[in-house]
DNA sequence: TACGGTAATGAGAGCGTTTGCATGCTAAGG
DNA sequence: CCTTAGCATGCAAACGCTCTCATTACCGTA
């Protein structure tokens, strides 16, 4: 009994006759104690309510059972799905999961970093390639292990797990292409600091390049993910000279903003205008009419990262031969949100080309 | 160095030529040492990347700074807000935050509540008044403060924060009776060890008793808290011989799921049918008709409760004066999907009374 | 110059666990 | 009956930090 009346391990270790060693061995490695001697402890156990310290194993083991996350943003469901399927995976070797947001900005991504650290992380998820140096600094003196996801483009010398951002974002535009749409815009988050949304435009410009010209893109709107952000890009783009046929949204949130506006402003979608959004979150088939989207393989993610982070941290030997690089597929969701030119703007537009 | 390669405070000591105390002190109680010794300290640490190490400053301190919140789900964003802005206030004073999730189990919560404080949770944050006893036997023995939130029907004794679901259902069942509905179904999360929703529900009997009668009540179907749950019971409600002129749903996903499948079999709300919702969270204004709902006081609770765990947690001589039970107000929010009874469904519900 | 008082620092004893190594015991083989 | 392998257990040294208490340094005042 400690000065706080709180259970030790010496408690037990007195009551049920034994030595502290083996007490530890009962809780740690059951299978290292004798049958008899392990029911007589855990029977002390349960009588006396002992709950091991924390901070006494965290010091002896040097490890907490605790890794970190760090994604860009809360606000939205955009990376809920991962992080839960990350958890699950966590959760089944008994480690828990603390997460953080560093709201896209990179200072903010490092200090919540070294909070995770502080606050006793054994290994790290991050989103994204691009970080800056000291962060990356940070990270490698406190030797904390670390994988990347949600951007397959990355240092092959790191450990990440994701999906082709430009390739899925060309896939898509080739869908909008397919329909007939030539005057093109598009609503994408901020660029700086993001290298998704970076390369989700890229893929949009490859697409537009390899099949027509770059002229098609009537406009780019940056802008943060969310609803009201979306409706707002909406109004900018119809209050261009050229309007678009058709809007390819950084993601599902931006892209149900610029659904709600155009209900409200009377637009029909996907009969005046088209609209597409990426991640396939819930909210993508909530708003109506439902979005076309790209699937993005959000368990797949979770669990990949985690059992690679997982791996990294039990270290060992095979961490030589580990796989350092896992890359997912997309899919395109074509839903109702997408449809033909209207013949009207379609011939309107025409006269600009 | 430890064998690690990992640098400790007696690195630092040594290279700024101090003790591990003043170094310690430098860290947590910077006003306690010289200028001048603490800028060559931390320069010293900023030269060979000194992060404290975690389970020594537990064990040394009994202290994680970390607590845990449970929560009985995270698949909708009901508890989202609250938690956010728990977290947000704990934030400040550097304290962690992790999250577990009951699925509205109390076996599952008592696993959830061992579990953090294996992780070493300082505190705790429960949801709701009712748990197994064997939970609170189990928070007392391991000595973790816990202030519960989400409900303000709570022992006396304990510290919580909450508002009071029975009158707030209430109050809305009463609005719902002003515009003249008398034919009212429920859709209800389940009611089994989830004390917001049997006190919801009685709100609203209490209402109805006061003003009218019991039959009232068409029907109380009893679901899961989900989008696709919410489409179901509304079919089930419609099966019936008497169908119901306005359905008060426990949340507002259960009502989103009402008014989405009212939409789908061109049943117009509020024209045909008014659907009333409850939390208040965003996709109650992301719906179309926007639901009326009640605003509960989430950020406020989240606040509240992580003040109130602060203090119970850094303890001292303040305890025994604080105040232990906050009560929030909550607000009613009049939107599209309530309206007027519709004429025929009136005269022809009329029969029945 | 001596002295008291205050601010800054140092010494060192824990904090509760884990774990490598030593020891003791049991059972099987010679 | 003695050896020996192998399993179960105990001993005790870390682990890295905090914090109390003691000590030193410095200042102003008598």
């Amino acid at each position: 009994m400690n000065t706080n009346g709180r259970a030790t391990l010496i408690d037990v270790a007195r009551k049920a006759k034994v030595s502290t060693a083996t007490v530890s061995r009962c809780l740690s490695h059951p299978d290292k104690v004798a049958e008899k001697t392990r029911l007589s402890i855990e029977a002390v156990i349960d009588e006396i309510g002992y709950t091991p310290h924390f901070g006494g194993r965290a010091l002896a083991s040097n490890r907490t059972g605790m890794v970190g996350a760090i994604i860009p943003t809360m606000e939205n469901a955009i990376f809920a799905t991962a992080i839960q399927s990350f958890q699950e995976t966590l959760a089944k070797s008994e480690i828990s999961l603390q997460v953080g947001s560093s709201g896209y900005d990179p200072e903010k991504e490092l200090f919540q970093v070294k909070s995770l650290i502080a606050h006793g992380a054994d290994g790290l998820l991050l989103t994204g390639a691009e970080r800056l140096q000291k962060t990356t600094k940070v990270l490698e003196q406190a030797q904390i292990p670390y994988v990347t996801a949600w951007n397959s483009k990355n240092d092959i010398s790191k450990y990440s797990v994701g999906f082709d951002n430009r390739l899925a974002a060309f896939s898509l535009t080739q869908s909008v292409l397919d329909f007939g749409h030539r005057n093109i815009a598009i609503i994408s988050g901020f660029l700086e600091n993001n290298d998704r949304a970076i390369d989700r435009v890229l893929g949009i410009k490859d697409a537009i390049e390899k099949h027509h010209n770059k002229g098609l893109i009537t406009d780019i709107v940056e802008t943060k993910y969310s609803i009201k952000a979306g409706e707002e890009a909406f109004d900018k783009l119809m209050s261009n000279t050229i309007t678009p046929t058709a809007i390819i949204c950084g993601n599902d949130v931006l892209a149900t903003g610029a659904t709600i506006r155009a209900k409200m402003r009377n637009i029909d979608v996907p009969g005046d205008i088209s609209i597409t959004g990426f991640d396939d979150i819930d909210l993508a088939t909530v708003v109506s009419p439902a979005l076309t989207t790209v699937r993005v393989p959000q368990v797949g993610m979770g669990e990949a990262s985690a059992v690679m982070l997982m791996k990294l941290i039990s270290g060992g030997a095979n961490i030589k031969s580990m796989i350092r690089r896992v890359e997912f597929k997309t899919e395109i969701m074509i839903r109702e949100s997408l449809g033909s030119v209207p013949n009207i703007m379609y011939h309107t537009s025409r006269n600009y080309f």
